[in-house]
DNA sequence: CAGTTTATGCCAGCATGTTGTCATTTGACT
DNA sequence: AGTCAAATGACAACATGCTGGCATAAACTG
């Protein structure tokens, strides 16, 4: 036992909960002159992926969330003005949520100190390197994902 | 712009989010028979490597979470008869946190559900790829934690 | 079409994490 | 020794996530 394999995979487990929280920090520093946070970028950014908008259960499907822990967080950004509400064609009571004038601001905000970012810190990193560990990760998530 | 790197970056980051949780909520499922959760089996974790006890700022450094969230885990499972608090004969106030004989069976019912469960999830994936993504995620793991 | 299952909104309670503040102890430097 | 900065404990406020329960709308099934 203790095959180099199976450490390896805790060692990976250990530092991909230490990563998380560092890119959630990396993250809350980069947009906090936006005035925005981790859990509200990350709404930002699937919205804006979409092009009719998204129901609130639908946001929650994309990030991996319960559906309740989106609706908090859209109902604030909501009062914020960040976000509103439209009727849904398709469903009389779930509304699709969209991008506010301002909201589309942030997320050009965002992409605007995110990108550099991104760049910056994949500057010695070989494409390839990254290739596998996405590839690797993603695995991981459709084995966990069921 | 847009080159691919920036995007397999983004990319991997959003994934490592979702990982995140994938993995918090599958050793919330393998522990929970044994009245673990994430936050607890962490801190049992890392006492357990060590030798002669950690102080509570000392887990938060190696979990790289704030002391505060720590102490407060720390206390529940000082009530729960998991931990112990010792005299520390190098501080007069920061005491060493112990583990229990209990605190030591958790442990060892822990790894008798994580060894498997590792070597389940690695079955089909080569070692080679599990080293280049650890050893990435460790090298972005430096850049940030600075 | 009627009945059942699933999806959704809403509310509550709780776990886990963060930051901030203040007092006290440690430790390091002159 | 004296001073000052860093580390620590304790407490509070808050953000983010989870689950559970309940009512209603939608979707499915016979």
């Amino acid at each position: 036992m203790h095959s180099p394999k199976r450490m390896l995979f805790l060692d990976l487990v250990l530092s991909v909960f230490r990563l998380n929280g560092l890119l959630i920090a990396e993250g809350d520093a980069m947009t906090e002159k936006l005035g925005l946070t981790s859990a509200r970028w990350k709404v930002i950014g699937v919205i804006a992926l979409s092009n009719a908008g998204l129901t609130v259960p639908g946001i929650a499907r994309v990030l991996g969330q319960s559906r309740q822990a989106v609706q908090r967080i859209t109902d604030v950004m909501v009062s914020d003005g960040l976000l509103s509400y439209q009727r849904n064609p398709q469903h009389k009571r779930s509304v699709l949520v969209t991008l506010t004038e301002e909201g589309k601001s942030a997320y050009n905000a965002l992409r605007e100190v995110q990108d550099p970012w991104a760049v910056e810190n994949t500057e010695d990193i070989p494409i390839d390197e990254l290739d596998v560990a996405l590839r690797l990760v993603r695995r991981l998530i459709n084995k966990f994902d069921k």
